[in-house]
DNA sequence: CATGCCATGTAAGGGGTTACATGATTTT
DNA sequence: AAAATCATGTAACCCCTTACATGGCATG
């Protein structure tokens, strides 16, 4: 999976591994993230694989680079995962979830407190969306690129209602359990 | 992970990996699931480090089955782990987004077509669980659980809500994509 | 002087998925 | 006669996480 967004960014330019850490946390992030150890060993694989090309850079006074470029198998490898549409629903991993499922027999006090800090992060996460203005910058800024921009301002509306919406809950389900 | 919640549920009565898997599926498949080969392994190291005991039954005209028991050490573990306050949000794990995220450039008949497929998904799945009546038939019928189904329903309402705010998006996502 | 940023890697291990494998009974 | 349900397991693999490891430059 990591292998497509990898390309995915290094069809816009070539860049490093560190760059694309970057950009992966400031944009996918959200919905799929990766440790840098990830990036780079995958960016090897793929290397082997032929799907990317690389050069090292070295220059005075700076660390080494290591500036990764897609190659025409690497387009086509993307192509043909994009055009291959998406039959399943991802899976839904929340362990918050499954703590509370089991948590009838505990301190509703503790329930209580670990809901509200998860309400801190949600908020935080929420606040770090609305926040973000990349997009907005390429939409006033790239006008080839707004097309590309509309999409990804989709799947950050989508991690603000996500927010949103885990932040009502986690406010009723505490509700809930201050009055049981 | 997957250790807490067969925990959790031998925690109620002793069960087979199979009871166990066909519990999950009806109850926190919507937040973590697991596939019965992981259910079985899981469960035989398990007993090997002393959290549940297992003892087989033989039945004519029916399969063998293996029955797990939770241990002393089995509800310890279970009561230290929901005891330790989770500190992270859960990461979030979502192709379609992926996919999106990179489909400027696609055929947006085909990029609507996935989506209007999701959007099938989505409400399939929303239909499930307005339809789970487990969690009703607890509360009418076993009073002791009363407070446990109050916490499973809590976490079914944001499998429902989660779903909901999917198919809006989903809608205005399709939206956008036709008017682009 | 210490923290943070730039920059890249390796290694071990764990958790989870997919596939392989079997076999009896019940339902359509 | 075929498909679904009950029931349990093994094996290979892959993806991902965590930890280990290094080192220079800039900033406070």
């Amino acid at each position: 999976m990591i292998r497509y967004i990898l390309l995915g960014f290094l069809k816009y330019k070539p860049m490093t591994g560190y760059e694309l850490k970057q950009t992966i946390d400031h944009s996918t992030a959200h919905f799929w993230h990766a440790h840098h150890s990830q990036i780079y060993t995958t960016l090897r694989q793929m290397e082997a694989q032929g799907l990317v090309t690389s050069q090292m850079v070295f220059e005075e006074g700076q660390p080494n680079k290591r500036i990764y470029q897609i190659s025409e198998a690497g387009r086509k490898a993307l192509d043909e995962w994009l055009a291959q549409p998406l039959l399943e629903m991802s899976t839904i991993k929340e362990e918050l979830l499954v703590r509370l499922f089991f948590s009838a027999q505990r301190d509703p006090l503790q329930v209580l407190a670990e809901l509200a800090f998860q309400r801190q992060l949600h908020q935080q996460k929420l606040a770090q969306y609305q926040a973000l203005t990349e997009i907005q910058h390429v939409e006033e800024n790239a006008p080839a690129l707004q097309r590309d921009a509309a999409f990804w301002r989709a799947t950050l509306e989508m991690g603000i209602r996500y927010e949103t919406t885990y932040l009502g809950w986690l406010e009723d389900t505490m509700r809930m359990i201050e009055t049981l």
